[in-house]
DNA sequence: CCTCGGGGAGAACCGGCGTTCTCTACCGTA
DNA sequence: TACGGTAGAGAACGCCGGTTCTCCCCGAGG
């Protein structure tokens, strides 16, 4: 079997383990009978366990933030390019598998452990507030307001993780508009 | 000793170490050494560590809600009360050990496996929600505010924590304030 | 046909940790 | 002094899970 579908085949294994059960709470056993890879396959691609959860929050991490683009540019507008980031996490909070942020999740499981899973929860975290900021900038709209719709959509999904409903994107939308209000 | 004092004990080596670095890499052999009770009275107290985060868990959700209850009760005007969670929030974030909010943390160490642990996150939040709406009611606002609120506050909680940085809090509390004039 | 390298299945190893057990010291009491 | 009961220290046990190793098959090349 070719290594690139293979190592596809590990990350997709991991991604739903490790994002529906914890990282911890999954054994390299259940990753390999999830992927049908052997150990010796899987060792291969990633020596170690760590590595495999980098590789699975790097994957994520680009593939969500291209699913939350791709929505937002169906919009032209300025102020709707805004709006429908809380309108894109709504549909997300609404999947079936949905269980919260990973990467806040995966603060809280190793975020006082794992200096790299730190860093790259925190550099998923920047990317986003940075998107966040350049859709307030293209508004021409004040620089706070960034930081402000960025905590919003934070509070949004850790509720919605935590109550497992998709109305906290509802909520959070409202408010957004009232702050693009407010700055008007 | 008494049966009091040593119940202190463990639960406040459970806090400082569960809260700091999590809770599966803390082991009862760190409890017993941090708390200075042996294991056997450790486990007379608490028959598996399962209970002992239990216990935890509830201790610091009393205490928590205390804390801010007794911050904010320091104003009389209703929308002082309000913005004041906001301030006591940074006040929180600016100490020392902070480390972002143990209920969030304890989700996505635990939400995914524990029910029980599950279950003392929802009802942790639901009571802080249902504190900033009890102020949100008596500064006479509509009720969205209240959820809205909540929200920002979840972000900025969730923002201090892993950015380590107590600014989100203001961010947060610029938009409620923003909020409360979007209401008025 | 023989050989050899790579891969699969799963056992084996090993450290960590939750939990229990053993041994000993100590204290109050007759 | 003898004794029973309690508590502490820490070893022991058992399980789990990350990692490695063994054994076997198979397919390519001579």
């Amino acid at each position: 079997m070719d290594s690139e579908v293979a190592r596809d085949r590990a990350l997709d294994a991991a991604e739903k383990l490790f994002y529906g059960r914890g990282i911890h709470s999954v054994g390299m056993d259940d990753i390999r009978s999830t992927s049908g890879l052997s150990l010796k396959r899987l060792y291969q691609l990633f020596p170690a366990k760590e590595q495999l959860v980098e590789a699975y929050l790097e994957r994520r991490d680009v593939a969500w933030r291209q699913r939350l683009a791709a929505h937002v540019d169906r919009c032209t507008d300025p102020r709707e390019r805004i709006l429908s980031v809380f309108d894109w996490l709504r549909l997300w909070f609404l999947e079936p598998d949905f269980r919260g942020c990973a990467w806040i999740n995966s603060y809280g499981e190793l975020g006082a452990t794992s200096p790299r899973v730190l860093a790259q929860v925190r550099a998923h975290k920047q990317a986003f507030r940075a998107y966040v900021a350049g859709l307030v900038a293209d508004a021409e709209l004040p620089e706070p307001l960034g930081g402000q719709l960025y905590l919003l959509a934070e509070g949004a999904m850790v509720t919605a993780g935590i109550e497992g409903s998709a109305e906290p994107a509802v909520q959070a939308g409202l408010a957004a508009g009232l702050l693009l209000e407010a700055y008007r």
